[in-house]
DNA sequence: TTATAATATATAGTTATTCTATGTATGTTT
DNA sequence: AAACATACATAGAATAACTATATATTATAA
């Protein structure tokens, strides 16, 4: 995610949110979903999700198991039970920061306008 | 900004539009204008606002005067014609891409309901 | 009167996160 | 044969925000 650094901070609420929706994931197939989901806008890059994945990891949140097709291995992340009460906590506090920020930017000499 | 990490990235660009928005204001009083108009949610640190509009400074966005009141110096920080360039660009960008946020934390399983 | 809080500035150093660049390996298309 | 898509992953750089600290004045509270 090069074209904009808004994607800070936002990065594992969005993967996190993602995976409790989809089911398990594998790396390759988030960063496709990703992509096609914000209409080629958000372009994640493996040395983002990686990482990523990893800390949430050793969080505890997600956990992995593999599988092999057509000699491919896949790593698949799934959402543990306390990655589903972390999702919802920060998908609301992600929503709610947004409404903010969106109250922030609009210009309030405009608000009385009719 | 402690207490989410979804700031990262979007603090310049609340700035520049709070700056291009109310006018000339001096660092103390961004940090209590964005903490009032979010509600008391935002708590800008100076370790933040400073280095950031230190950067702002140096990539020509913002130029600074001083003011004395009551013994006490005030540095205000006012956008430039670049600035308010930049401002337009950033705060399109930046709502575009909550959009985008928006759309990816909305589950699509729940779309279809009336 | 002394301490604390509010006003006002700012920096040094730490931490965390994302990115660039790279590396491995297989299968498919040109 | 080369390039592209699939699939994993890491090392190191860059950046941004934070904690903690420092200075100084004025106002309030104990």
């Amino acid at each position: 995610m090069n074209q904009h650094e808004f994607i800070k901070g936002t990065l594992s609420t969005i993967v996190l949110r993602l995976l409790s929706d989809k089911g398990p994931m594998y790396g390759y197939e988030i960063t496709r979903e990703v992509r096609q989901r914000s209409g080629e806008k958000i372009l994640l890059k493996e040395g983002s999700l990686y990482p990523a994945l990893r800390k949430m990891l050793s969080d505890g949140i997600l956990y992995t198991y593999t599988e092999t097709v057509e000699n491919r291995t896949r790593v698949y992340y799934a959402v543990t039970d306390s990655g589903k009460v972390r999702e919802a906590e920060q998908t609301t506090a992600l929503l709610n920061f947004i409404s903010i920020v969106e109250e922030l930017l609009n210009p309030p000499t405009q608000s009385g306008y009719a």
